[in-house]
DNA sequence: GAACTTTAAATGTCTGACATTTTGATGGCA
DNA sequence: TGCCATCAAAATGTCAGACATTTAAAGTTC
């Protein structure tokens, strides 16, 4: 690995892509510990502090972890669903706000993955899902939550529901979909009627989850977007009015 | 923004968090300029080559671009879909192989993640998804395609497939899904009667879209699902007799 | 043999300098 | 006046060397 063409960027960047490209293609395996910086600027020619710059950039992707110490150095690290998940919704949230995605396309991209979700998540589910869906329905129905703090359980919800299909990487697709749209559904207010509606469509889903009855679920599913998405209609008109009344 | 409490752990990650969450929370707008590196020393109060590592850590994220010159400097970024899906792609596939996800479980993701778009892309497909598609059925057909350029193919035309669902943050999402599945398909020997097979059900998909037909689509989807779940049995069960004969 | 001390290796940080790139201003010339 | 060449300034990119800090292992003492 690790040769550099004289290319008239930056050294940083070649270094990192040099080295990310020897984890990916997978010369450097989980917890293989890099040359030393010395080692390394060394190796690439350069000086320490751009082989530092260039550390920090793999660092930031999660691709190595540092260690100080007589032992220590640069390692490849086993990138965790839990980070990979963390990382995955503030870039997705981050995409939504930057180019101003309308509600609606986030809206139908979320339930529509939701929905593929649902029949593994039918055959599948622990009681302990049930248990948390159950849990989160029972806080929505509590008088007095906010809407934010609403919003938050709504996501738990579905979050679980999407857990359910037990399929790790399903539901670190998911997570970008799900949570990425809480920016956006945190501009809608929800009256208490809503909430009743909202509320009812969940119960019948964690039934239906129960009861491992897809096509039950799949319904619900299928009246909760078409309410989601009314929902948001009205928060943008609602909004329109204020802007221009 | 940016205070930097005296916490013991890397300066540059707590420099480089103040800046994302200042990014993300909107204090810092698109195209907006940073302070140069020598102000935010000064503010943060430490040495620029610290400052530098990390805008180098934010640079990595494409959440800044750097400018050299006069007018030069960091400037936020507007996260484009293009780097994004690639980012995207590139942690999902890592994620994958680090985590020794199985076979099964990534394709049941893929797939239910897609049949989650057939419906919409039935819908709304132009007579360019519509080409595309037909163009890599007839790619996937000639005769001599290597193994990997089938799977390359593979994945072509089912990224046409959820593009043709025309909506972004789909095709965002299911990137991961789909292309971060390459490397585990590319295990799989394909011998012509697969192929035969697979062609087969490609054209059945891409007749159903064509005839906006999401029921027809959803079924050759799922016969494809069985279909890919078995050869990648096959190829397990082969790769094991090959180690212990 | 156990507890303490020393040492060495590595990352983290700082200072100061120089190189390079780009813009804009300055000034000369037609 | 208007245009072009030159130069200065500002910013990032890079380097060299130094010191601080952390950590584990080797060495030392009882």
């Amino acid at each position: 690995m690790k040769i550099d063409p004289k290319s008239r960027s930056d050294l940083s960047a070649q270094i990192a892509k040099a080295i990310r490209d020897a984890i990916i293609s997978g010369d450097l395996i989980v917890d293989e510990r890099l040359p030393s910086e010395a080692e390394l600027a060394d190796q690439f020619d350069v000086s320490r502090p751009t082989v530092r710059e260039a550390l920090k950039r793999l660092a930031a992707q999660n691709l190595i972890r540092t260690q100080r110490g007589a032992t220590g150095g640069a390692f490849v690290r086993r990138l965790s669903y839990d980070e990979a998940y963390a990382h995955h919704i503030t870039t997705s949230t981050l995409l939504l706000s930057m180019n101003a995605v309308d509600f609606q396309t986030a809206c139908e991209a979320r339930f529509a993955l939701e929905r593929a979700c649902a029949p593994l998540s039918a055959e599948r589910r622990t009681p302990d899902h049930l248990a948390t869906m159950r849990a989160e329905i029972h806080r929505q129905g509590q008088p007095g939550l906010s809407d934010e703090s609403f919003c938050d359980s709504d996501v738990a919800f579905h979050r679980a529901l999407v857990d359910g299909a037990s399929n790790p990487v399903l539901s670190y697709q998911l997570a970008g979909a799900v949570e990425a749209m809480q920016p956006l559904m945190n501009m809608i207010t929800f009256t208490q009627r809503n909430r009743d509606v909202i509320v009812a469509l969940h119960t019948r889903i964690a039934d239906a989850i129960e009861a491992r009855d897809a096509a039950s679920a799949d319904a619900a599913l299928s009246e909760l977007t078409a309410c989601t998405l009314q929902l948001g209609r009205d928060a943008m008109a609602a909004r329109a009015a204020r802007a221009s009344p």
